[in-house]
DNA sequence: CAATTTGATGTAAACGTTTACATGCGATAC
DNA sequence: GTATCGCATGTAAACGTTTACATCAAATTG
């Protein structure tokens, strides 16, 4: 089928350990029996065969990503992140999506060993035990937004609490002391976090902490239209509205504008994530900056120094920080109107 | 390091092709020594090694999808699609992407050889030699939106053409003649072809054709902002907008709010795409559907299918139907203000 | 000039599976 | 009672590499 190693050798003259050697660059090699067995493998085509390579070197040059159901701009960012991290250290990614329970993760994790030389894992429903029982413990693992516990694995995590926290803040800034929040999916570790901080910073603020302020949602445009209705409808009305995401955010601007109130002259509305998307709706979205793309880079570079160590390093816990972007919807006016801007007013959230 | 199948037959005392037949089902296997096999393996935490497996079997039992740079949620449906779909299948997805040129893509093609039993490649750099040289007669590969000619090879395309067309068409029934278009990325084949279907429907029509009316642009929210600026200062005016893909559509949304103009009132606009946010900005946005999805989907279904005639059946070149949704930023009025209504009103674009 | 090093190559044993073939044995058939 | 069958299992050869070790000639060292 096809062409092997040993075809090339016969053709060249030589034995399969000089063409392996000369691929490989591994031991010195006379020029002109190099080159002869370069021409053969070129006339012949011949590829190394990686199956039979990684088998033998025991190491596959290849890095998985685990990641729940894909949905928006998130994970597309997550992805080219990581993997222009790997080519640029000559690994390779291996995705695999769509895990949204912990068999479907299991099966996942048993797909995965031996085909990869380290693990990035992105999954709410994930935990110590399923891991250390489905993965050899010398198999380096990166948790992305994982609630872990224990120092066995390397993590690394978004501020959710502290950006959430610090818009928040913002707004008590603006005045407002009645904000309501659209919540993210039930049981999301981002989404519980965020409402942490949204509860901290409305606590410390003494501004108006109820049952009735908070009301559920799912991360989609409509379950943020349906959330805000609700929100809405509360007497008195909040004067602001946190939206766990900015996809929650835009759903919410739809419903405001069609119970005839303004944003933000009515009422204020932030979101989280700051999507593209963002800046160009009207009014421009006041939203949560996170470095998607520097997540995947950092968890790729962690994972390969892991893999090069042979998983012997102390493991680490890292916190990716957030940032403001402050535009028009949080009734922020010191904005320029253009796009263009390269410098939009951003504030560190912490 | 790793626990072998030679280390379960000693202790279930027993042959390596015994522990084998256990493992696949392949062959009658006595119940008490079935028995004893499974004892032994979940006492030693033993999972077969995929590479010794593959490079016995000749099979890997996953596909390898080649996708270009990612960016917005396009990408994170065609890959939900497919890795749904080739779950099902048992089948799991090996995803590489960053490719941008050809050199990169030949990279990804080498090293995709051996690992998978079949591609999906979605690349506008990509031609028949590259592909015919770089890889082996026998793996079975689908072209996705990609312009390659002859028949080497299965492919699937969006019909670009045809729903642009479809949309020029509704605007021309709503009485516009002087109709702007925001082109997409330069020497992208989508790009190319909704230009095309703009062309072809406004010479039908009897409307202005004419370089001015054609604005340069690429695909993101910022040059849909630019390029709208554009057609907003020409004189006569253009009354109608066609963008190149939502993200753009967007963009000009902001641009055409920013000069005091109203959407659909002064100027009607609309996209191309689809995506979820499309349906929850103010006016909503009149667009292309495309089932990204079922790209996804059919890509994968096709390339089983290959991989299950040993790539020996006949190519086929396919074309995925859009439809209209239409929304109120083209200036239809027949519409539900709520977003939850489950029939849009849509038209097949053929 | 003998002893040692160096360079170029070949041999064969891994790596962890699957599977064609062989073997042995109890049961059925006649 | 022998021939035939089928089941359960073992043996060993693939699959396509890498690499430790061996070999041998030529070059260097004293």
């Amino acid at each position: 089928m096809s062409v092997t190693i040993r075809e090339v050798a016969s053709r060249a003259g030589v034995s399969i350990a000089t063409v392996s050697r000369v691929f490989n660059n591994s031991d010195p090699v006379d020029e002109g029996t190099r080159a002869r067995v370069k021409k053969a493998a070129t006339e012949l085509r011949y590829v190394p065969n990686v199956l039979g390579r990684s088998l033998s070197m025991r190491r596959t040059d290849s890095i998985g990503l685990l990641l729940p159901d894909l949905f928006g701009e998130f994970f597309s960012e997550v992805i080219r992140g990581c993997d222009q991290t790997a080519q640029q250290s000559n690994f390779h990614l291996l995705v695999s999506s769509s895990h949204n329970n912990r068999q479907e993760i299991e099966a996942a994790l048993r797909m995965m060993r031996g085909r990869v030389d380290g693990l990035i894992i992105m999954s709410p429903h994930i935990d110590a035990n399923t891991l250390i029982e489905n993965l050899p413990r010398t198999l380096p693992v990166v948790l992305l937004n994982c609630h872990v516990d224990g120092d066995d694995f390397d993590s690394i995590n978004i501020d959710n609490r502290g950006g959430v926290s610090a818009m928040v803040r913002h707004l008590l800034s603006h005045g407002h002391t009645r904000i309501g929040i659209l919540k993210g999916t039930e049981h999301n570790l981002d989404a519980a976090e965020r409402l942490l901080g949204y509860r901290e910073a409305v606590a410390a603020g003494s501004a108006v902490l109820s049952p009735d302020l908070e009301v559920p949602g799912s991360f989609s445009e409509a379950s943020g239209y349906d959330a805000a209705g609700k929100l809405l409808s509360l007497r008195p009305r909040p004067t602001a509205i946190v939206a766990s995401n900015d996809s929650m955010a835009i759903g919410a601007l739809s419903a405001i504008r069609e119970s005839g109130l303004r944003v933000p002259e009515d009422i204020a509305l932030v979101g989280f994530d700051d999507i593209p998307v963002a800046a160009y709706i009207t009014p421009s979205l006041t939203t949560v900056n996170v470095d998607i793309d520097g997540l995947g880079v950092a968890a790729i570079t962690q994972v390969i120094h892991a893999v090069k160590n042979r998983n012997a390093h102390t493991k680490q816990h890292s916190v990716l920080p957030t940032r403001l972007s402050l535009r028009h919807s949080c009734g922020c006016t010191n904005q320029q109107t253009s796009h263009q801007s390269q410098k939009e007013v951003t504030a560190e959230t912490t």
